[in-house]
DNA sequence: AAATAAGGGTTCAAATAATGAACCAACATC
DNA sequence: GATGTTGGTTCATTATTTGAACCCTTATTT
């Protein structure tokens, strides 16, 4: 691994759960040496990458991220485009939206409204989710590159619980019935208990380039259910991929 | 310059009215050689912090970043706490109000909200406000780390309208005055025509992280006017600060 | 109160990774 | 078909990164 890549996985060690981290914990979990990692952190501090606390010496993600973020959203406005949405989908289901972005080889959450439920499902921002063993990745891979979902099907294929499919024909008819509803189902694939419908978000060249999902505890999940929120996720994708192609949804060529 | 801060001057070359850059587009502006920037890129790219337009080879900024931006924000949550107080302020003042943080060696305005008024004054996410050219900046500047101003003060410093203040000993003074008052004035430092006034928001050792700030047009802008909206502004930096540091103003050690 | 462990940070010879001039192929322009 | 531009690649040379051992400070233990 080069250099950079160093510098970047040192930065994705830090999560929700975990922001501030100190220099000996950083080099254990790295797996560089402290010299190195402490070289590496001082070269994003010096960019505004990483910061550190004054007073505890940890080090934290830094503002630096938060301005590049930002100038991507102003060209991409994903975000800003699809929150309304997700938030009128979160709205009429009374159950828990969120929204993707596809990453290197999963997709990343970045939105996420929750019902006022107590029991619900709840999911973080950042969480990474599985290509393929989400209703998210699998309305991904409906509309991806081939060479994408060539890669997902020949990787290893980790079992979440005893509902995933692992087995690169099973998913990949669920691909292709995902790609005729227009609209994945994923029954407890990636975690007990939880039902999700996702739909594929579009870019103006047809391929998908993130998902918006609902996710529900299947306590509270009927067969009508799950064809209801299909088709409210579905056409909530659809809004969003039209506003972000200016609503020109004939630019759309692989429709389903 | 090591290799890791390469990489991200690679990435500090898009901006807002730039997004997308060829490489060797990038190779030129960044001084690199065409190999050397090509293998950067691509180790970016290998974490998602950087996308290749499939059909133009262009880059831009990629998705790797929104996601680490969300984690630095759900530990530390300027925005979500600030914005609320930003409201209240524009519409109090009836005026624009814009939120900034601090980034390299600039604020970075992360956040605005603008008046009914057809005249008012105008900004935009991610514009950078210099140090030394605006109430933001100064107000800055007034509880920053000695390092920080010695820095700003000794650099180049440009005179954006005829009204600037470019000697490092009036700017001096300028900022004594503002940790006095607690507040800053800039009459037209940064564009003609438009005063403001801006506040620094201070982080639990009593360095400020970022400002709020009132921006009107001088048209209706009185000595009265400024006093009020200084005195306001001040008033939600205090809060700002204080909620940011769990409602403990005592932390605060630099008080003016 | 001395000993021990753990954390942050630093040094410098040795090892390794980054560099860049020259190169190819593709496309556009003249 | 000659010329310029762009994206991308190669490999001997060069410069940066590496990490064991080090220091200092702050708990924790004996």
């Amino acid at each position: 691994m080069g250099t950079v890549g160093k510098a970047i996985s040192l930065l994705e060690l830090f999560t929700v759960d975990e922001p501030e981290l100190g220099l000996s914990d950083l080099a254990r979990r790295s797996g560089f040496d402290k010299a190195t990692t402490r070289r590496l952190l001082v070269a994003l501090t010096g960019h505004g990458f990483v910061e550190q606390d004054a007073a505890t010496r940890h080090y934290r993600l830094g503002a630096g991220l938060s301005r590049l973020a930002r100038i991507r959203e102003a060209r991409f406005p994903f975000l800003q485009t699809a929150v309304p949405l997700v938030r009128d989908l979160a709205a009429s289901t009374a159950e828990t939206v969120h929204l993707s972005e596809f990453g290197v080889d999963a997709l990343v959450t970045v939105h996420v409204e929750h019902p006022a439920w107590a029991n619900r499902v709840n999911i973080d921002i950042g969480q990474l989710l599985p290509l393929h063993s989400t209703a998210s990745g699998i309305a991904y891979l409906a509309f991806a590159r081939d060479e994408t979902v060539k890669a997902c099907l020949t990787g290893s294929l980790k079992a979440f619980t005893t509902h995933t499919l692992i087995d690169p024909a099973a998913i990949s008819t669920s691909i292709a019935e995902t790609r005729d509803r227009g609209y994945s189902i994923c029954d407890q694939g990636f975690e007990e208990g939880v039902i999700s419908v996702a739909a594929a978000i579009r870019a103006a060249d047809g391929f998908a380039l993130g998902t918006i999902a609902v996710a529900a505890p299947n306590a509270r999940t009927t067969p009508a259910a799950i064809a209801e929120r299909g088709l409210a996720v579905m056409a909530a994708a659809r809004e969003i991929s039209m506003r972000l192609n200016g609503e020109n949804l004939q630019t759309l060529r692989r429709q389903a």
